[in-house]
DNA sequence: CTTTGTGCAAATTCTTTGCACCAAA
DNA sequence: TTTGGTGCAAAGAATTTGCACAAAG
């Protein structure tokens, strides 16, 4: 693992989610998820991981829902859907590209965008 | 107060409060601010307000703060700025307009865009 | 051995809910 | 006199903290 973080079974299974689960998951859904693998696992270190790889760049946290924190491992300029019926958060690519770049203010200094889309998704819509 | 929201003292000191504090600021502070001039006061009724305002139209919670909701009584498009540092949440302006119109996705029906910049400012920068 | 990671339990913080009382139409 | 608003106290939910034990270098 780059980003100078020592990998560990409970680290890299966090990290291996991420990766593989690219729904935005919760602390609570990473936890339940792999909970059966690693059956000592605690949400605690699914906290202290995910706080850790947020430091060190390694992940984003999205501050799109209120009620949870969710976690991105897809660092790269892309936006997100939240629906606010099902709560489930969508990537959403290629909408307005230039907007992700950091601007340069006189009075701050900015290392991050966020882009926000919310409203109902098709799924719900139809519900 | 139009958006067909009955008007109370309360409500509409918390509604005069936003307007002429454009500080973005949590349920804490305006209760804090008000509960001087209005000693019966309660947070229930400041959460109580902010919801039915926020539910008709007539202010925007900011998901910016993921400790606290910040709300704003300009509803009109703009971005944010959170300083790491001190918390605070300044507006900004005139940067990518065209990024705050709604998109049209296949799959999605959004009703809001919010863009938020995270970093340091500049007084918290100098310290 | 010394530093770092894990995980339990407890504490903290933000927000919502249930309910009784008060105010307005 | 019925509907809606307020506010206290309690509940609920997400996250952090303190601390002891385990693991790794």
């Amino acid at each position: 693992m780059r980003f100078s973080i020592r990998p560990s079974v409970q680290r890299t299974a966090i990290m291996e989610y991420l990766m593989n689960h690219k729904t935005h998951p919760t602390v609570e859904e990473i936890y339940m998820a792999l909970n059966p693998s690693i059956p000592t696992l605690s949400k605690t270190t699914v906290y202290n991981t995910l706080n850790l790889f947020t430091e060190k760049g390694a992940v984003q946290v999205l501050t799109i829902d209120d009620k949870n924190a969710r976690y991105d491992a897809n660092v790269s300029n892309h936006g997100h859907f939240y629906c606010r019926s099902c709560g489930k958060v969508y990537d959403i690519f290629n909408v307005n590209p230039e907007a992700y770049q950091i601007p340069h203010f006189e009075d701050f200094k900015v290392d991050t965008v966020e882009i926000s889309y919310y409203g109902i998704c098709k799924a719900c819509k139809g519900s």
